[in-house]
DNA sequence: ATGGCGCAGCCACTGCGA
């Protein structure tokens, strides 16, 4: 099974070049975020002709999660309990034995910034959510753009951004309330000494020049790590192609041998 | 000349992203 993470940066805009990433591809459950659109403007009639279910939690021009699948896939959460006013930023789905959820961690803006006090609170509440999570619990995936930079090794200039957004202890601190929920850092587990990035800005020539973050994270469960093979970064699609343009994130792609 | 982006929307500017 192949299991993936992306925020496209707004469905709509991106609907060429997602669809160009399923048939190239074909993964079985994809996490996206950044959908930037109402329901009822989901490209739900291009997905299904793709091959592919898609349950949502969205709202008219920002945030928005979704979760497709080849396979059935039943709901079971939409929306962070509590956190409602911080925008649609989490779904969870079941899809055969396995739990995936799909989540958008606010940016935060700048650690100066209310925003910033906003996201920290934010993420404790999506902790204390999981931890009473019974789905959690079995094969569970928790994918999506976390919004922070988990180490020194995924960012592009560590001593010039230390404690800056997503760079920062608070943040950091954070990330590590939800791995200590039993969660593994798929990518970081299967490549402790790699640095690959997921995001970089569109300005000024970042991907070219390789200056980036790793902000798109797959954790995933003792049960999960176990069956996975292998995971990477999709730096193809990061790419511009003629006709589209891409995302400033790139998918995070793992293979699993189980479901 | 101090930016060399891109998205949606009460649409020609603004707010937001990271």
């Amino acid at each position: 099974m192949r299991l993936a993470t992306w925020n496209v940066n707004s469905i709509h805009a991106r609907l060429g070049h997602l669809l160009a990433w399923l048939a190239a591809r074909q993964p079985d459950v994809v996490c996206l975020q950044e959908l930037k659109v109402a329901p009822p403007r989901l490209p739900q009639a291009e997905l299904e002709a793709a091959g592919y279910r898609c349950l949502a939690h969205g709202e008219p021009r920002w945030n928005g999660v979704a979760i497709l699948s080849r396979r059935e896939a039943t709901l079971l959460q939409a929306g962070l309990p509590g956190a409602e006013a911080a925008g649609a930023r989490l779904i969870v789905a079941r899809v055969g034995e396995l739990s995936v959820g799909s989540v958008y961690v606010p940016n935060g803006k700048s650690i100066e910034h209310a925003d910033y006090q906003a996201k920290l609170v934010w993420l404790d509440r999506l902790c204390a959510w999981l931890r009473e999570a019974d789905w959690l619990r079995g094969a569970a995936v928790l994918g999506g753009d976390f919004n922070i930079a988990p180490a020194d090794l995924d960012t592009s200039d560590p001593a010039g951004l230390a404690g800056q957004l997503h760079h920062s202890e608070a943040e950091r601190a954070a990330l590590g309330r939800l791995l200590g929920l039993g969660l593994h850092d798929l990518f970081r587990t299967r490549h402790p000494g790699a640095q690959g990035f997921s995001w970089w800005d569109y300005r000024g020539g970042a991907f070219h020049r390789n200056q980036g973050m790793r902000l798109d994270l797959l954790l995933g469960s003792s049960a999960v790590l176990e069956q996975t093979s292998e995971i990477w970064i999709d730096r193809e699609f990061r790419k511009r192609r003629a006709g589209f343009i891409p995302s400033d994130h790139a998918p995070v792609v793992a293979e699993m041998r189980g479901w």
